[in-house]
DNA sequence: TTTACTTGTTAGACCTGCCTAACTTTACTA
DNA sequence: TAGTAAAGTTAGGCAGGTCTAACAAGTAAA
């Protein structure tokens, strides 16, 4: 059973091998600029996941989870989505606080909780976020959703899901009441700095690039 | 803010300073042996309490947690006990498989996940195996209550709380269909070894001295 | 009050997980 | 293709939390 910081290494792996052009394959240095710590340390944890089985992993390379690794993190994700989950829609938590806390809870060893948990949640699909949740199988639908920086000007689009769990980010987005499932058209794209003009709800909103990122979308069909 | 360990301690503290005849002290040897860990482990985590200014301590004198640590350490016994009840009442576990969760869940940092964990359980006063849950604000009602052993022959009494978490000892209780509430008859005391005849739901029942001195029950006026 | 036993303390060691500083390898660019 | 910048590795060190083995203090009984 890995210890809390090899989880949250394995979780890394997870999310950064996820990241477009990254093929499951992470570097030392990124891996440490994301979890805040010295590539000396990142290195140190490599040598030990690797004895321990979960990453593949040789001197001067890239790193990537094997079966084994790619499972455990999968649990993890399941779990800490579970709890976001859980914390948004039992608790009343609002989005942008969530995270902070099932960072914590996810760690929380106990396969009968989170089975009971998700029933009790009613099975949900996705969390606060839209991100989808992995099912007990381990089994995790990729999301099928581009940035909506990457639409046609004059195209109608889903949000399905944020990207980032920064509150300040989040918090913004409520504000200008940007939801899950809302939909959006692209009215203009400012080609100097990225901004984009979109329409929803009755209303015209100018948003940075940076905010554009986050916003996961669905062409409309 | 204490880790995980020191909060360990600092309920071993509480747990066993509340021991009668204890009156908030506690021996090295006693903790030691409490946390399963040798002597000299506990004594350089009592250095490190006693710095950290949350317990009472000298060479060679008795450990007791002073006013602040005893506030944490209370606070930390109320998340276990609304842990202990959200998994029991929410989630269905049975009342032996609370414990060894909520020993994890008891060190979630957030007082927003107690406090809105205590309203979505309806500010519950006891845990499910009787104690009381402290309050918001630290109070924390004694358990006016004695082993059933400690009750004349004839006496009726009602389970106000069993004591101990090993799970075997509550799944016999189970079996024996006692739970809280109930009304027990004291029927007879076997003098030889501390054995108890009791009547409950109808039914006599022996019980031996080990499994009388859990059972924590009122006199009925 | 001296002995014997229990209780508590100290020294030195180990593992996890992190650091800094110095080094090596790889990759890119001139 | 040589030189440099970026990426990755190594050595040595530190704090938390544990251990064993040896020692010191306190306590109780003869």
């Amino acid at each position: 059973m890995p210890s809390i910081t090899e989880e949250n290494y394995l979780k890394a792996l997870l999310r950064l091998g996820n990241e477009p052009l990254a093929e499951g394959q992470v570097g030392t240095n990124e891996l440490a600029a994301y979890l805040q710590v010295k590539p000396s340390s990142v290195h140190d944890m490599l040598k030990r996941l690797r004895n321990r089985g979960w990453i593949n992993y040789q001197k001067y390379g890239k790193i990537s989870l094997n079966e084994s690794g790619r499972a455990l993190a999968v649990g993890i994700l399941r779990k800490h989505r579970l709890w976001e989950t859980f914390l948004h829609d039992t608790l009343g938590f609002s989005w942008d606080e969530v995270h902070e806390v099932a960072e914590q809870l996810e760690h929380i060893q106990s396969a009968k909780l989170i089975d009971r948990l998700d029933f009790f949640l009613g099975y949900p699909k996705v969390d606060p976020h839209g991100d989808y949740i992995p099912d007990s199988d381990g089994h995790l639908e990729p999301l099928a959703a581009i940035p909506i920086n990457q639409v046609e000007t004059g195209e109608v689009v889903t949000l399905l899901a944020v990207k980032g769990n920064d509150p300040t980010y989040l918090q913004y987005l409520s504000h200008l009441e940007i939801r899950i499932g809302i939909e959006f058209k692209l009215i203009e794209r400012v080609t100097f700095d990225g901004s984009l003009v979109i329409e929803y709800m009755g209303k015209r909103q100018t948003i940075s690039r940076m905010t554009a990122e986050g916003l996961l979308v669905s062409r409309n069909t």
